[in-house]
DNA sequence: CATATAACGTTGTCTGACAGTGTGACATCC
DNA sequence: GGATGTCACACTGTCAGACAACGTTATATG
């Protein structure tokens, strides 16, 4: 029988009753991250509307949010689409990665944070490298960045590296040659790992800057990659969802 | 008479046409930064969207862009307010600022790009200090730090110190002593413009953090400031929007 | 083959509607 | 008196339907 006393209440969370726009925000976040909706895709209103069971002012309202992300473009009259990157946007998502990165890291370091969160993401990712799936290897070479970031305990700069990741797998999609990831990555982010653990700012900046660059580098130029170590995404190894696939083949080119 | 070939087209730029829901956002966020519109003061949909003769749709779409921006926040069934930041908020908006700047700082300083702006910044900020009104101080502040981040060149680095700009105003606009500045901030103005311009990097980026670290700590502890160097906005100081403030008037507490 | 025209599909925007929910005033009870 | 229950009002959440403006594609025309 519970306490009546209201002081004397058990632990009791906040009761988050999350928006319909949420909730569509993040079921089209989350088919562009799992590559169900391709850079390029156009979102016909109508049709995704009727996909989702809702209306198409709440569709459109939660398309405004993706596109302030900077996850879809908007041209009046013609719609919204997924954001197609180019090799522009390239450097400049990796500027913002650092950016965020590099703070938190430095934050982590100072406050002296609890970091377990981060060593589990390294154990992940070093799994899905022995898994050897693009889509494995790339999700958790992701969380473990974010993996950081949340360890910092910044809402915003967690909030940011969350549409950054977005970013950052659309510029793989976006890339011509497909999805590929580089299954060499571990030993970097063992260093990165180390670097924070043993409280070296200067050494783990250092590493988050090489990380960055090296990836940028390589998204520029695919040629100096030796084959080996490269792990392309075939289509099955996508996230399947019916309800997405479906909706690309409805849409127009 | 112009030349009918197409090659020859004389300077044409590209016709970028905003879409209305840019144009409401817009002029939303700036009512906010200009402080029309109060931290906590909540929108009514109905009579905001008769103000702005749009319809209501329309005003909700942009409503979820500011939203996600963390301009303003969305209750279920309570509808969108201004967001009224905390104490919790100091340090947070304060580390993703330091995170923005002091990577365009380093953009800025290793690329060597003209930076001819920031100077044009720090002048137009002498002026404001000799004016002595907080708000032309605030805007000449914030204006300077955004000039660092344009001259980077990058467009989301850009992005994002706009809506951090908001979110800096939205911190001075929550304090519930009222919109201040100070007017010494001059002196780390003109050493971390010196430092860029003389290239060291070091410098400069412990000017960021230094600044980034006395504005937060000011708005954590007012009273560790001397009054001489505080300059208080009165209510006639702020953009008066005739507008918003018939839109002020007219909704609920 | 390039250009104009027509037909179609989509988006942009609005009106109107109604249920669900939040809010404040008021009455009620211990 | 303070807490609780009740009710009316205001507002949001969501939808359907409509229509003009715009884009795009196919078709006709020079």
């Amino acid at each position: 029988m519970p306490s009546p006393a209201t002081s004397e209440l058990p632990v009791l969370r906040k009761v988050i009753r999350s928006s319909t726009i949420d909730l569509i925000a993040d079921q089209i976040r989350n088919a562009i991250y799992s590559g169900s909706l391709a850079p390029g895709q156009s979102i016909n209103e109508v049709r995704t509307a009727e996909l989702l069971v809702v209306s198409r002012p709440s569709l459109r309202e939660a398309l405004q949010r993706l596109v302030s992300e900077g996850v879809m473009t908007h041209a009046p009259g013609r719609g919204v689409w997924v954001k197609r990157m180019t090799s522009d946007d390239i450097d400049d998502v990796y500027a913002v990665r650092e950016a965020i990165e590099a703070q938190a890291v430095k934050i982590v370091i100072r406050s002296g944070k609890p970091i377990a969160r981060i060593h589990q993401a390294l154990a992940t990712l070093e799994l899905a490298i022995e898994e050897n799936t693009a889509r494995a290897i790339g999700d958790a070479d992701l969380d473990f960045h974010h993996s950081i970031v949340a360890c910092s305990g910044s809402v915003r700069l967690s909030d940011l590296m969350k549409v950054s990741m977005v970013h950052t797998r659309l510029l793989s999609l976006s890339d011509p040659r497909g999805y590929e990831v580089r299954c060499d990555l571990i030993e970097t982010h063992r260093e990165l790992n180390e670097s924070i653990a043993a409280g070296n700012e200067p050494r783990a900046l250092a590493v988050v800057g090489r990380v960055m660059a090296g990836a940028a580098a390589r998204l520029h130029n695919p040629l100096t990659e030796p084959e080996a170590v490269i792990v392309r995404a075939d289509d099955q190894d996508k996230l399947v969802d019916d309800q997405w696939s479906q909706l690309r083949d409805t849409m127009r080119a």
